[in-house]
DNA sequence: ACATAATACATAGTTATGCAATGTATATTT
DNA sequence: AAATATACATTGCATAACTATGTATTATGT
């Protein structure tokens, strides 16, 4: 019955959780914007929707965090490549620094 | 420079994250508000406003997650000490398997 | 041939929540 | 007497995920 309380508590969860994984994936790789939703489905069976990693990664670009190409196909839509900037960089090592430390704290309150 | 960008993070991870870590600390605890954020900043380095913790705890009763129950003191202003019902352990339960999931598929991406 | 699904991008509006600011009241310290 | 700490609470703002919707191309099924 709380199913509802549970389902809005995950959605809350991926704020901000989300930018995070994005970036780890993009760490010494470059990706297409649904090539990231299907590559986070496959690692994390996390579904982010459309309409979230769009905004998302204009959000990223305007912080700077990373850069995007265009690169025309043989056949179909051209596609949007993603990659980490030095920002980029350097603010994942400190994002990762701050969960690691969240990570431990739960782990010491939920035991 | 980037500062700015992981303050706001930061507080978009507690988003969600706040909830879990307050029905783990309540664990076979009883606490009132102004001890709640003692106890998470003592464990966690987790710093909650005032502003966020009232608010919360409303919620988290009106889901019916923990109830309350105001305590008089011998001296000084009267305390409101919340406890986990059943249906918020039952439901800490569903989040821990969650974020256990979560702190995997980050620990699989993120090396 | 035609419809459906999958690929690939994007935006607008809704909703939820952390936080600063502000307020009330009591107790303790300087 | 003033400042700080304790203890509750609310209002308004900013942020971000999600649903719904839209455009366009290619592949698959009947």
């Amino acid at each position: 019955m709380n199913d509802e309380f549970i389902h809005k508590w995950k959605s809350q969860v991926k704020k901000g959780t989300l930018a995070f994984i994005i970036l780890n994936v993009l760490k010494d790789n470059k990706f297409y914007g649904y090539e990231l939703i299907e590559e986070v489905r496959k690692f994390t069976s996390i579904e982010i929707a459309e309409g979230t990693l769009y905004p998302l990664m204009n959000r990223l670009k305007k912080e700077e965090l990373v850069v995007s190409e265009w690169v025309e196909q043989n056949s179909g839509i051209p596609r949007k490549y993603y990659s980490l900037t030095t920002i980029g960089e350097e603010t994942l090592i400190e994002m990762t620094s701050y969960w690691s430390e969240l990570e431990k704290a739960i782990n010491k309150i939920s035991k």
